[in-house]
DNA sequence: GATGAATGAGGTTTCATTCAT
DNA sequence: CATGAATGAAACCTCATTCAT
C-alpha cells in the first residue's frame, strides 16, 4: 500500500515501521492525534498532548513523522476510505436521475455528518497551509468533476437543461451541498436534521437542473 | 461614532484618537496591517511588520490596538461600507423576480472579487477565532434571512415552487453563491469571469425556486 | 564604523542598536559571550549562561544576535583591534632586517600571548564551522602576504637566500609562528616565556632566508 | 593484541569480537565511520548515518563501541600504521644530513597527503575533545622530539647552528613542516604539488640550522 | 503621542543510548 | 550476535506585550 505521503502529496521521509510493534505505535498516535485534534484544533493541538494521549514519548513521535503536519496527513488519509468511498452501494439506476441525485447527495452527507469534526479541522488547516488546500481542492475537483459528467449525460439524454454550463453547475451545485454540509454538521449551525437537508438540496439539484422536463 | 468593537463584536478598550495626527497615524495602521494580513495571512503577519509597513513603532500600534484581533477587526470594518451595500442601485423592481436575482447575485459577486484577498482572509481567521467565525456567520444570516424573505414573498405570490422551505433554500442558495465566489475569486480556482458566474448562479436560483413557472 | 558581518563576513540581519541602551546591553553580551566561550568553549557554552553572565534575557540575546555564531562573529569582531594592529610602534628599520624580523615576531607573539583563550577558541571554532575557517584563512593569508613583500624585497636587495620561494617560505615561517604561539600559549604545552620564542623564531627566519650574508 | 583503547589512550570497556563474523561487522563499522567522518565532519556524523553506511543497525553498533568517540578512536587507530611508519625505507644516511631530513620530510608529508582528510578530522576532533588532543599533542612530541635528538647530534658533530635550542627549533620546525601540510593538503588552500612543498621545509631546514656550514 | 529595548513562557526538535525481542 | 523501537534531556528560538524614556 502506497504511503500517506503519496497520497495526501504531503511530503514525508520517515517511512512506514516494518515491525508489529512500530506499526501499532503509529497507529496509535493517529488515532491519539485525531482525537486531539478535534478536541483543541490544529494550532492548539500541542504534541506533548498527542503523546500523552497515545502514551508514549515525544521522542517517539518524531521516529513516525515529522510535525503536526505529518501527523495531520496521516490523520487525513486514515479517514479517506471513510469519505471517499461514501457507501452508495446500491444506486436504484432505474428509478430515475432524481432518485440517483438524493441517494448520492445522501450518501455524500451521512459520510459528512459522521466525520463533521475531522471536516471543519480539514477545512481550517486547508486555510492555514496550502499543502492542505491542494488536498481539499483535488477531493473537491474530484467530486465535482464526477458530478459535471453525470449532468453532461442528462443533458445529452434530453433530461437536462441544455443551457447550464455542465462544469460549473456541478461546481456549484457540489460546492452548495458541501458547505451546507459544513455549515449544519461541523459549524452546528441551522437544522441538524440530516433528511430536511438531503431535501431541499436534491429539490434544488432536480429544479436546478430542470430534471423534471 | 460607535467604536470598531461594538460593530463586530470584537471587544476593545482602546478609544478612538481624538488628534488628527493620531487618526492619521491609527489610519496607516489599519491600511498596513490590510497589506500584511493579504500578503502573508494573519497567522504569519506579525506586528513587527505591521508597523514596520506602517513606519511607525510597536508601541505605537499598542496605543491603538489590543493586539493582532483588534487590527484585523478594524481591517474588516473598514472594508464593511465596500462590502455592506454592494451597490444594488437601482435593482429593475419591475423587470420581473429574475433580473432582482440576477442583479443581487451581480452587486454581491463584484463586491467579493473587488475584495477577493480579504474575503479569503476572513474565512482563514473565521476558522481560527470563534468570535470572527461568529462575525462571518452574522454576515451569513442576515444575506440568507433577506433571501429567505424574499422567497417567501415570490412563494405567496405564487411565483415560486412552494415546496422549498424558503429558509433553508435561501441559506443553500446563499451558500452556493458566496463559496463559488470564494473558490474562484479567493481561491482563483476555475473561472475567474464574472459574467460567466453570474449567469450560472443565476440560472441555477431561477430554476432552483422554479420562477419560470 | 562598518557592521560585523561585513568584516568577519558573518551574515547578519540584525541591526546596530540606535539608542545607548541599547549599544550598552549589547556591549555587555559581547563581553558575557567572550566569558562564556573562553570558560567552556564554543560547543559547550549556551545561550542561557551567556544571558545570564550578561544579567539579561534569552529574549534581548536575539534582540541583537541571530543566534550563537553570530556573538562569535562579535566577540571576534571586538578583539581584532587588539591582533590587527599588534603594535609594531617603533620599527627600527634602521637596525637591519634581523631586527625588524624581530620586532614583528615579538609583537605578533605579545598580542598572541594576550589574547590566547580567544585565539584557541578561533581554531575551535575554525575547524566546526566553515564561514570561520575562511575568517582565519583571510587573517592568516594577509598576514602571510604581507611577509612574503617583505622577504621579496630583502632577495631583491641581495639579502637574503634567492633560491626560496617567496610566497611560499613566507607562508612556511609565518605558520611556523603562529602555530608556535597556539602550542605554547593557547593549548600551554611547552615553554611559556616570551623571549625564549622570540629568540628561535627570529633565528630560524633569519637563519632560513640567509640574511646574515 | 592490545585493544585500541590503550593505544590511543581512549578508555574502552567493549572487547574485541571473537568470531569471524563479529570481526567483520565491527571493520564494517570503522570503514563506515571513516567514510561518514570524513564526508559530515566529526560533530554532523550522525550514528545512524555510520550504520546505515555499515548496513547494520544502531544495536550492533553498540556491541562494538562505546560512543562516537570510541569509533573515532578505531577509526584513527585503523590509520595509525599509515601516519606511524611513514615509509622512511632507505634514508641515505651518507648523503649527508640534508638528504635525510629531505627523505624525511618527504615520508610525512606524502603520509599526510594520503590521509588528508582525516587529519583534517583529527585536528576538528582534537579541538573539540581534550583526549583526542592528548594523542594528538603526543604524536607531535615523539615527531618532534625524534627531530630533536638529530639536531642535538648534528650541534654535536659540529654541522649545526650550535646556537639553537635543540628542542624548540625542532618543535618549531616540525610544527611548519606539520602545519604546511595542514593547510596545503587538508584544507586545500595553496600549492598542493608534493615537491615544491618538500623544497621549501627542506630548505628551510637546512638553512634555518645553519647545514651548509 | 511616539519610541523600541526588554521580557520569558512555551513550543519544537534532535539524537545518543537502552533493552526487550 | 543482531535488531530497531522507545526514550527524554537539553537546547533552541519566537514574538506578543510591557514600560521607561
Amino acid at each position: 500500500m502506497a504511503s500517506i505521503g503519496s497520497l495526501t502529496g504531503i511530503a514525508t521521509t520517515k517511512e512506514m515501521p516494518t515491525t508489529r510493534r512500530g506499526l501499532r505505535t503509529r497507529e496509535a498516535l493517529v488515532k491519539a492525534a485525531r482525537v486531539v485534534f478535534e478536541r483543541d484544533g490544529f494550532l492548539n493541538a500541542r504534541l506533548v498532548d498527542i503523546t500523552a494521549e497515545a502514551t508514549c514519548s515525544i521522542g517517539t513521535f518524531y521516529t513516525y513523522f515529522e510535525g503536526k503536519e505529518e501527523v495531520f496527513a496521516a490523520v487525513i488519509e486514515a479517514a479517506r476510505h471513510d469519505m471517499l468511498h461514501p457507501g452508495m452501494p446500491h444506486v436504484p439506476e432505474d428509478e430515475g436521475p432524481a432518485a440517483v441525485i438524493e441517494a448520492s447527495n445522501r450518501a455524500y452527507l451521512v459520510a459528512y455528518k459522521r466525520n463533521a469534526k475531522l471536516m471543519k479541522l480539514m477545512q481550517q488547516v486547508a486555510m492555514i497551509d496550502p499543502r492542505f488546500e491542494e488536498v481539499r481542492a483535488r477531493s473537491a475537483r474530484a467530486f465535482g468533476e464526477r458530478n459535471a459528467r453525470r449532468i453532461k449525460e442528462l443533458q445529452d439524454r434530453g433530461l437536462a437543461d441544455p443551457t447550464v454550463d455542465p462544469e460549473l453547475a456541478a461546481r456549484a451545485l457540489s460546492l452548495m451541498v458541501s458547505r451546507l454540509a459544513f455549515e449544519c454538521f461541523a459549524l452546528e449551525e441551522g437544522p441538524r436534521d440530516l433528511e430536511e437537508i438531503v431535501a431541499v438540496c436534491t429539490r434544488l439539484w432536480v429544479n436546478g437542473l430542470n430534471l423534471s422536463a
